[in-house]
DNA sequence: CCGGTTGCTGCAACCGGTTGCAGTGCGTAA
DNA sequence: TTACGCACTGCAACCGGTTGCAGCAACCGG
């Protein structure tokens, strides 16, 4: 005999006394309570999930689906829907695509979950229509974070803004050859949030009158090291922009390292200008746009929780804060 | 009516054809497998993990035991155990304890993982005895990662010998002045990880006769702020060091940076080395003794997926492999 | 003294699968 | 023709909780 059972034969009770009274349910009696909860200690009893899962229809556990793990980012927003997942007494079941060559199928076939979590976030997915469809007919709440998703609710910054903010600071700084280092990371990265940010960087120049020049492209692959290798390429093309627009911190950050190899000044002969908040950016000193995904997260979480104590749906959120760091890599313009 | 049975009634057959049907069970029909396959699409079935867990005892699922998210070798681990599990079709149950102001009892007080997972790989934690022993009292098969962990079954590297190892390379160059940076992590690593690296490198130093100076023992961390910060009160003492060793590669990155700062060159000047294998690392030159902890976790969970599987169990794991990778952040001393 | 609450507990069905054992129908060998 | 084995399917109990409803005793006011 086994669990509650073994509790309810060994206080005499019944097991659904038992189960209340380990529920703490308001209509037991406050010495049966105590009793029940002794015996279970003293039975070493451990709950089971899967029963009272069966029972309720409820997991006490959230999905989070990232297209890959190791991604500034999603470790952040990892980070934040934990900690608040944990004060609610949830747990975290985390989905890993393994980038784009990784089944999607995993999650979007629904018969993986196996009815495994109450609400699902996604992190950075843009969907196809069928697999949009596959979502709608999920019977759980969903969120998606990072990067526009047309067609699902959504939290995040507004990629473009941002991009053009940035872009323009460094314009009211005097700068006109202006470098991009962007790219597409095929498995990481939501494959519109590049775009928007190249949008908004483009537009920027555009409203100024100024043609961009495709040698000041980058493809940074949204990696330090990808950051590193565009930049090295951009400065030994034949002409030297005097500011980059980074369209993430570690691009940012390979790109400092490439330009101080090359024995040029940040922000003297050039600067540059980022977007995300990462840490690292303080002992650069890295002039940044930055979004909190941790708090991102935990925003998510809040959300779907709410959602499944029984409040009513939230149909649309607005996009996340982003708040910008001065530092010392942007400075004004090098006159000619 | 719901599940499994809504096939049965569906097809004219019994719940148990269907359940084995599902399962591809050979004593079925392959006619029948391809009736109930097609009926379950067309309805749309979704499997309840809580019905077959309850019935069979197994849940599928592993839970990895983090003490915070965001450290690269955490990520690793977590990347490398996801990509086994995958395979295997487990799911991944993340735990975070959320620094160690965060709960332990979260997990070690065993009512909270209430049988949700078959297994248990925890990273980096150093138990109390009476954690060790509700560990045992677990029943299922439990795997620690990183760092010593006495009394129960691990796999890691040696980080005293790598250290050790690590010093000797710079003795090795002629390097007598040798700084070291490390330092206790409180929140997230395993506290005696930077204890033995912290004593392989003593003992390095000291089989040379050479006495480790206080003021070059930097504390950073294990962060890469914590390194820069360290080494840049280092290069504030009245005597600099020819050499670094960091006893962790994020580290050695703050430290590369502040040395730069301080207008010194790598390795002309200070030489720099790092144990990890970051991928950062290529970019920035450092010369490293690299480990591989996507292999550890990747290892970690086919050990227990085997256990699972019904092989017996193996007692002790040899320590993991670690890779010297020479680049150029370490050179000759420079002749007095 | 009675009818009605109030507070607590028990009964039994149910959640959705899994599994040991007992059929059933058929082919085949004796 | 009969007996037997084989391939397949069904019955019913079980996994360990949850919950609607009924039951019971003590207590209340009238």
């Amino acid at each position: 005999m086994n669990g509650i059972q073994e509790i309810a034969a060994a206080t005499g009770l019944s097991k659904s006394t038992v189960s209340r009274a380990l529920r703490n349910l308001p209509s037991v009696a406050p010495s049966t309570i105590m009793a029940v909860r002794r015996k279970a200690d003293e039975l070493g009893y451990i709950p089971s999930s899967a029963a009272s899962g069966l029972a309720t229809g409820r997991t006490r556990a959230v999905g989070v689906v990232v297209p890959v793990i190791d991604r500034w980012f999603y470790i952040q927003v990892l980070e934040g829907v934990d900690a608040e997942l944990r004060r609610a007494g949830y747990d975290l079941i985390l989905f890993n695509l393994g980038g784009l060559a990784g089944d999607r199928e995993r999650v979007f076939h629904r018969s993986i979950l196996r009815k495994r979590v109450d609400a699902l976030i996604l992190l950075s997915l843009v969907f196809e229509d069928d697999e949009r469809r596959q979502l709608e007919t999920m019977e759980y709440p969903t969120l998606v974070i990072g990067g526009p998703a047309p067609g699902v609710r959504h939290l995040g910054i507004d990629d473009y803004a941002v991009a053009r903010t940035a872009t323009e600071y460094l314009l009211g700084l005097g700068h006109r050859a202006i470098a991009h280092i962007g790219g597409q990371d095929r498995e990481g990265l939501n494959t519109a949030v590049p775009g928007e940010r190249h949008e908004g960087f483009a537009d920027a120049l555009a409203t100024h009158g100024i043609e961009p020049r495709p040698e000041w492209d980058g493809n940074g692959a949204f990696s330090f090291q990808g950051g590193h290798d565009a930049m090295a390429r951009i400065l030994a093309s034949d002409s030297r922009p005097t500011a980059v627009f980074a369209a993430s911190d570690e691009m940012a950050f390979g790109a400092i390292v490439a330009i101080r190899e090359a024995g040029l000044r940040i922000p003297e002969d050039l600067s540059v200008v980022g977007i995300d908040g990462h840490a690292y950016g303080e002992v650069l000193g890295l002039t940044t746009f930055s979004q909190d995904p941790v708090e991102q997260g935990r925003f998510a979480a809040r959300v779907l929780l709410a959602e499944l104590a029984g409040q009513p749906p939230v149909p649309w959120l607005d996009p996340a804060p982003v708040r910008f760091i001065e530092r010392t890599s942007a400075g004004p313009a090098p006159s000619a």
